[in-house]
DNA sequence: AGATGTACCCGGACGC
DNA sequence: TGCGTCCGGGTACATC
């Protein structure tokens, strides 16, 4: 194996990384026939794993959607694959055996032209799930933040009333979906709004930034491939292109790339926040 | 309603 | 190098 791993923290794919991998998922398995399933971690998986096997050789993925940051793949049979990474999850997918990442794999689908690991399942998990099922497990989800009837009067409408912090309501799924630690600091800071000030508080100009800042800072990672630290193939050049490319996560102490002031490191409700306190408005 | 706490899980980082 | 310990994320759920 000759993967380049690159030293960098482990990734919490949200929704950049995820319509990334809904790419190339897209690309490389929607239409192609599942012809072996290997399971290296039965827990990884939801029904007993000669049972999963049994139900997935031979079945053909119809196509791949995501909703927030859960990946479906449709099946021939009607029943869903529901994915979902959680925390350091990944997903490689390799042409032959010498192809495959050096890490512990959970979960192997082999087609016809080659294998996808799941990879780093811990809290992650593939769940194989009725419509139904999968239905009632993600009924609470909130809209895309792309989804065309999210209009800027519905994003303020959605916000109306809520008393939570911005931090707080951007990673909320039931608020948007996809939404997580580090892009909701990147979006405060795009926006020009700190963190921990309550949605209560927020002008209408500042929700239109707000709106605008989630669209932009979604898209341009997006468009990069996000942040993971594996390509999904071996000469996949997309994947991980934003690797670095955040403004405040995780550069506490380190320069604001506008005005040089110190990024301030801090905590909320257990999660880390990073803004930068000259460029993010308190009030 | 929102905030807080806890369980889930284990690769990797760290300490001795 | 080896072995033990601990951390951290998103989600679901209980509780205040």
């Amino acid at each position: 194996m000759l993967l380049e791993i690159r030293e960098e923290d482990e990734r919490m794919p949200e929704w950049p990384e995820m319509e990334t991998y809904r790419a190339m998922l897209t690309k490389y398995v929607a239409g192609k026939s599942i012809r072996s399933v290997e399971i290296a971690r039965e827990k990884s998986v939801n029904v007993d794993a000669e049972q999963f096997k049994r139900e997935l050789e031979g079945r053909t993925i119809w196509f791949i959607e995501r909703r927030g940051k859960y990946i479906l793949f449709h099946l021939d049979n009607g029943k869903r694959l529901l994915l979902h990474l959680m925390l350091g999850g990944l997903l490689y997918y390799g042409s032959d055996e010498q192809d495959r990442p050096d890490r512990t794999v959970q979960v192997t689908l082999t087609f016809e032209q080659g294998h996808l690991y799941f990879i780093g399942l811990r809290l992650g998990f593939l769940h194989y799930l009725s419509v139904k099922e999968v239905e009632a497990r993600l009924a609470e989800l909130g809209p895309d933040p792309f989804d065309k009837r999210l209009t800027l009067e519905n994003f303020k409408a959605r916000l109306q009333g809520k008393r939570s912090a911005l931090k707080n309501a951007l990673v909320d799924q039931h608020v948007l979906s996809g939404i997580g630690n580090c892009y909701a600091d990147e979006i405060a800071f795009t926006a020009g709004i700190r963190p921990d000030r309550k949605l209560t508080t927020l002008d209408e100009a500042e929700l239109e930034r707000l709106y605008h800042a989630i669209h932009k800072v979604l898209r341009d990672a997006a468009d990069k491939g996000g942040y993971m630290e594996l390509p999904f193939t071996r000469d996949d050049e997309l994947t991980g292109g934003y690797n670095s490319q955040c403004l405040v996560y995780d550069r506490g102490g380190e320069p604001c790339v506008q005005c040089g002031t110190a990024i301030v490191k801090t905590e909320m409700s257990s999660r880390k926040v990073f803004y930068c306190p000259n460029c993010q408005k308190e009030s």
